[in-house]
DNA sequence: TTTAGGG
DNA sequence: CCCTAAA
């Protein structure tokens, strides 16, 4: 028996929770009491805004892992609501697999016994993985170890999630003990060709300073078919990684997940392995993109130094601040010492790769950001912001009403330049005007918006008193 | 880095 | 939503 304590990290049980058991993915370290939750492959994603009156939790004394379930009442007072991944584009939907960590020291990661709740939840769809919330002062009724409970000390972050075949490691996993736990889904590439993924999620953090990187091994089934992909390092980032159809011999020395989990990724124990420094971008691209056919034997990102080391010690530090890396640009060396035999580097599929991927080029394919409608809530949000800090601020605003979602100040300035232009005219509007759906808006927060846009406490401030400031004393008064 | 404006 | 100048 493992007991939890102070600094763990926690995981539920979910290894025996069965092929329908969910997901919930909350962060504890934000006052709003939402979550995430994902159904047991991780291909949707739904946001409970409420998750403490949705679930209630009981300690598991015997591995000191966490369940839960959802209560009856709660059934009804699932919420759903729109949400933003925070990184995981459109092209996620190509994605046989993806896995979004963020802040893995902090967050909280519960797995919730969901069975069957999916398909009857009236829920919007959602291919984006985001990062929710969760107060770290849930409840966990009628168990004999309340008093560890869900309080904040006895809240351990996750090391990693697994599904119904992740039983070995799952093991672990509950024990507290391992760095190294994985997940495995069956996918379908786009190929249609049925493979596995493994994936391998390491802390590493203590091992060396090569957060950010995922570790790519794989290998085959006796039918060619399988495909096991290793994250390392999954401290403050997300990772992304899905696998494609390879087609070749199963290397021999990497036939077991194990195997290619070698605890120091540099040491290159499989052939097959390839180490991938996580992008830090946003975009992701299709999972062969991630592969090139470059003949060097590891693929790493070389912006890794620009990650603060601090970054886990930052509570302000979160979703928000991840994106701005995975905004950042990467480059990419490729490890195929076995592309010989897979004739991989004549594959069409991973041309595109060199060219698209590489730091020198991306900013010129970067494609443009998908345009997400800005849903109701986000307004109101923006509106409050904006009442609370005045027009101007938009960092604050971000910072405040939008940390977890992907809008940055720039996109609420603009959007709410947009609700000013829109909502505050003398006539009802030009045509282009009406077309921006603002019109939807409740009357109210329209009125808000032209209240504040009216404001002249509101109004934004100039910077040229910045000028006057410069090496004067600052105290003068103006 | 953040903000403002134009596109 | 992007780009860029300006602060």
């Amino acid at each position: 028996m493992n007991e939890v304590k102070e600094g763990d990290h926690y995981f539920a049980n979910l290894a025996y929770g069965g092929s329908d058991a969910g997901h919930i993915w909350a962060d504890p370290k934000e006052d709003k009491a939402s979550a995430l939750y994902f159904d047991a492959n991780f291909e949707k994603a739904f946001k409970i805004d409420d998750i403490s009156s949705v679930f209630h939790y009981e300690l598991l004394a015997e591995n000191g892992g966490l369940t839960s379930y959802m209560t009856d009442e709660g059934k009804g007072k699932i919420l759903c609501s729109d949400f933003d991944g925070i990184l995981l584009e459109d092209e996620l939907t190509n994605l046989p697999l993806a896995v979004s960590i963020s802040r893995a020291s902090e967050d909280h990661y519960l797995d919730v016994d969901f069975a069957k709740k999916v398909p009857d939840l009236d829920c919007k769809f959602y291919d984006e993985l985001s990062v929710g919330t969760l107060r770290s002062e849930v409840n966990s009724p009628e168990t004999s170890n309340e008093e560890v409970g869900v309080s904040e000390s006895s809240i351990i972050a996750p090391r990693c999630f697994n599904d119904q075949f992740g039983k070995t490691t799952a093991d672990a996993m509950h024990g507290n003990s391992g760095r190294k736990c994985w997940y495995q889904r069956p996918v379908e590439d786009n190929m249609g060709l049925k493979c596995s993924v493994t994936c391998d999620i390491q802390d590493v953090q203590e091992t060396n300073d090569v957060r950010n990187t995922l570790e790519i091994g794989s290998s085959f089934d006796d039918d060619g078919k399988k495909t096991h992909v290793s994250f390392t390092s999954v401290k403050s980032l997300y990772g992304s990684v899905c696998t494609h159809d390879e087609v070749g011999p199963p290397p021999s020395q990497c036939t077991d997940v194990e195997d290619f989990c070698a605890d120091d990724p540099s040491t290159d124990s499989c052939a097959e392995t390839k180490i991938i420094r996580a992008r830090q971008r946003r975009l992701c691209r299709p999972p062969q993109r991630y592969l090139d056919g470059s003949p060097s034997l590891n693929l790493k990102l070389h912006n890794a130094k620009k990650h603060p080391s601090s970054l886990s010690k930052d509570k302000d530090l979160g979703v928000g601040s991840l994106k701005k890396y995975h905004r950042k640009s990467v480059e990419i060396k490729a490890s195929k010492t076995w592309a010989s035999d897979m004739e991989l580097d004549s594959d069409e599929e991973y041309e595109p790769v060199e060219s698209s991927f590489n730091i020198r080029n991306l900013k010129r394919n970067d494609r443009r950001k998908s345009c997400k409608a800005w849903t109701l809530d986000e307004v109101v949000a923006l509106v409050d912001g904006m009442s609370q800090f005045g027009v101007g601020q938009w960092t604050a605003v971000k910072r405040t009403f939008f940390s977890s979602s992907r809008r940055t100040a720039t996109d609420i300035r603009d959007k709410w330049r947009n609700l000013v232009k829109t909502n505050c005219r003398s006539s009802k509007g030009t045509k282009d005007d009406q077309r921006n759906c603002s019109h939807l808006l409740p009357e109210p927060v329209i009125e808000r918006v032209r209240e504040i846009a009216s404001s002249p406490s509101l109004k934004p401030r100039h910077k040229s008193s910045r000028k006057l400031s410069g090496l004067r004393c600052p105290d003068l008064p103006p």
